[in-house]
DNA sequence: ACCTGAACACCGTTCAAGT
DNA sequence: ACCTGAACACCGTTCAAGT
């Protein structure tokens, strides 16, 4: 006979991770306060507990999560660098496609804002000429190429997995890659 | 005294008009079918018996007015040709800010779909490479450069007008296509 | 400190009814 | 044919109350 289990308390970090889950298998007209409740074994009305600003805010922290990466600072040319940055924004939207939407909507705050300043710094150090236009240049073009890569892959199966990715995907992003970065170079 | 004008009939095209007036000024998220009738003067009930799939087939229309566009088939170089889908693509999508979430989220449909063969068809005549990884690339450049830009006039001020643009919006732009172009061409 | 229950104003959508 | 009114299941959010 089982014990009766003590709940998991509930926690900020695992109230995004539950609605990251539910956006992504549901999308997100089907998250809401009381569904998310649900996944987490909780009263809808928990939640404010830990998110205080409410739907609003937590719409907000999922953007956040999806735009928050981070490079290691070590590669050779700035091109390189620019390439991982680029690489770790793509696997990071493309992990949570169900919140792409908000990604792209919502202006960088916090986490994310600062990670754009780093981005920023990294290239000037990795020498780029005008860092500020090439990492705006980088952002719309990774963005880009993810929701067309997202709107193609639903186009060719409405009920596939998020796993079950674009084949071309890969390679259009490295070629378009390719020729964005030598258009920076000058 | 003035005579009791008799209401103007409702119609899909005046529902989508108002629906995308409400969307820019207020947001996607205050954008109701009860709203929606209050703005047309009639109940909500009313917009069923002229957009039969309801409100998502609403929003589906909505996604489709934004990324609907044509072009006249006239420019020389297929380079040319490019330039003027790509800026035809963008003014469309700028001028409802509320709904680019949608269109770069929902797949293209109907009259969406149309102008993308129509744009695959003329850049193969005009002479370009590889037409659809081409229109695919000039797809992801327009949205993400769109995203960004009013990103960023948000960010800028978060009560701007949608007239309010960005100045480097358009400079950023034409600087990222150039590099775009140059890219596609080999 | 953390969660619940009841309540309120608001949604999308249906269906029978009006004109 | 076109619109309305009432109804239903569901939202986000508040607040007092429980533990």
């Amino acid at each position: 006979m089982p014990a009766k289990r003590p709940p998991i308390p509930l926690s900020r970090e695992r109230i995004i991770d539950a609605a990251l889950d539910i956006a992504d298998a549901q999308g997100l007209r089907r998250l809401t306060m009381r569904r998310l409740g649900d996944a987490l074994q909780v009263e809808a009305m928990a939640i404010y507990h830990h998110v205080p600003g409410g739907k609003e805010a937590l719409l907000d922290a999922l953007a956040q999560h999806v735009t928050t990466v981070n490079v290691e600072t070590a590669p050779s040319s700035w091109q390189d660098l620019a390439r991982a940055w680029c690489h770790a924004s793509r696997t990071a939207l493309l992990a949570h496609p169900g919140v792409l939407a908000l990604a792209m909507t919502k202006p960088p705050r916090g986490s994310a804002a600062a990670a754009i300043r780093e981005q920023t710094e990294q290239l000037r150090e990795a020498g780029l000429g005008d860092p500020p236009a090439g990492v705006r240049a980088m952002r719309a073009y990774v963005f880009g190429s993810v929701a067309v890569e997202l709107q193609h892959t639903e186009w060719a199966d409405p009920k596939a997995q998020p796993a079950a990715r674009d084949p071309d995907g890969d390679t259009a992003f490295e070629q378009g890659l390719s020729a964005l970065l030598k258009g920076l170079a000058g």
